[in-house]
DNA sequence: TAACAATATTCCTTGACAGGAATATTCCAT
DNA sequence: ATGGAATATTCCTGTCAAGGAATATTGTTA
């Protein structure tokens, strides 16, 4: 996962940038009036987010179009749905721990509450 | 959308310990050996995931156990699903265009290669 | 070419953050 | 209570990034 679209996503106002630009391409103008941001600022995040290959360019006339890049975005999806697998396994592996704890609990009361205390430790 | 978790995720340790996290939780101190990272640092990038809400920690003994939290992980892929949708309907669109396009270039020559140059502005 | 519109860049200052080193805290065992 | 292990916090320093203001650049039009 290439950090980069983190952390270009970390700036709140580029954050309204890309959500903005979800509707649809936008020159520099346009994005800096409905943000309320100076003209210089704008500049200044769409070419972090250009240089994070969030958004591309294109030139017309005297406006600079920005449009989002769907490559990122996929990235991060299909970074995602790795995390997605394990926490189904693990949401089993709790239940099934759960299910043992509470007939358990019956018996004895020690550890309760306690989740996953098999920790071992390879130093 | 929650930038905190995007701020959280920027940093390169911190990814790798969110990374390692996903095999399981771990204390402080195998998060450090197996990062090389100080135990002090390794701390600290887990306060930041713990404020974040990315990780939870549960005592045990002397030891905290760290453990990813799967809520703004789903927050996320839940963001990521609303530009989904917008791409489908871009690209649709634009292979629409394309198609048009090229059945055009048979005939004129005019605006080849340009993309959506039906950008209005309306300041 | 001159004036103008849209955008980009530079310089400056300030605040946030990461790592290193030292120290504090917490919990267990004896 | 004392010592020690595991972890957290503090202080310090250097780096980096963001906003403001000014200016440079690029393209258009007369």
């Amino acid at each position: 996962m290439d950090i980069t679209t983190f952390s270009a996503l970390a700036e709140p106002n580029r954050l309204r940038i890309v959500e903005l630009l979800l509707d649809g391409p936008l020159p520099v103008g346009a994005i800096a009036e409905r943000l309320e941001l100076q003209q210089p600022q704008a500049s200044k995040h769409l070419r972090v987010l250009l240089d994070a290959g969030l958004v591309e360019v294109q030139a017309m006339a005297n406006r600079r179009n920005y449009k989002l890049r769907l490559d990122p975005f996929q990235e991060l999806d299909a970074w995602l749905k790795t995390y997605r697998v394990v926490w189904d396994e693990r949401f089993d592996a709790l239940e099934n721990y759960l299910q043992k704890l509470k007939l358990k609990e019956h018996n004895t009361n020690s550890n309760s509450g306690g989740i996953r205390n098999d920790i071992q430790n390879d130093n």
